[in-house]
DNA sequence: ATATATTTAATCGTTCACGATGCAAATATA
DNA sequence: TATATTTGCATCGTGAACGATTAAATATAT
């Protein structure tokens, strides 16, 4: 019955959505304590890694676009977490680069996955049981990415 | 080693927040033909299921509070898809009510879970996979709401 | 009955997410 | 080498999300 089909409770977007975002609201407390959001957060993990990156690579690690991260660089910037400058190479890329204090943030953010995963645990879900959605989603990511 | 651990291909959350991202932009030519947006959807899914209802309702059904919903739910009623109201038997409360161009939006959107459904299918992923993902998120949303 | 606490929405400010568009630099093609 | 196309980023406008706060109505406790 079509009825059935558009009750809430049948809608896997609408749980996968609700899940994403509660899960970003458990962090807050530790971004609080950095002065940043989950999306910086995110930002910050792509830089630990690797640093002094042009925007259109974080841009594909994040499956996000410019018009989305120019403006969210340039918060982080203002903030003194990473610097924005023309590449020598090709006019058109901005490479983003950590700062000092971009770069001792790391020290600060090694606890938080431990720290969630605890909280989790705490709750009731085990890192094994979460551990197994992830291929899942990682499909989902890869056939839905256009 | 705590680098590892800050790695964003070691982040489930991640992997979450992208999935439900992508998921929602998939759903994006269907909502354009309704003129509606994801969370608009949901509103309406509720409200299909159930007319009539306090503002807290919606919000508690979504996980969502009244600072979104509020401004999202004028938006529905510019468009003339809801009415608000106040309640005569708690003057705190806001009702939300479907028009009749609201009620008959769910006639169109009929199609959307089953076209939904065929496009992850013909991408490879099938409903039984993405089936058993839904415990686990359900679980996680019933222990992260607060 | 009155003071206090709780509930319900709304408002405000900030950031993200994204469609559409613009623009300049780089690259491909004629 | 001139022209077309692509790429990389930025800008603009709109609509979520959400923390913090406020106002009003209702519930409760004294």
């Amino acid at each position: 019955m079509s009825d059935e089909k558009l009750k809430l409770s049948n809608q896997g977007c609408f749980r996968l959505y609700t899940a994403a975002r509660l899960m970003i609201q458990a962090y807050q407390p530790w971004f609080a304590q950095l002065g940043i959001t989950y999306t910086q957060y995110l930002v910050l993990m792509v830089l630990w890694e690797q640093d002094c990156l042009p925007l259109n690579a974080i841009s594909r690690r994040l499956f996000l676009e410019s018009n989305t991260i120019t403006p969210l660089i340039k918060r982080m910037e203002a903030m003194k977490i990473v610097t924005r400058k023309k590449s020598k190479d090709d006019a058109r890329q901005t490479i983003v680069a950590l700062t000092e204090h971009g770069r001792a943030m790391k020290q600060q953010a090694t606890a938080i996955p431990d720290c969630m995963s605890a909280l989790l645990q705490e709750k009731g879900l085990d890192g094994e049981t979460f551990a197994t959605i992830i291929p899942t989603l990682d499909y989902m990511i890869e056939i839905l990415f256009k």
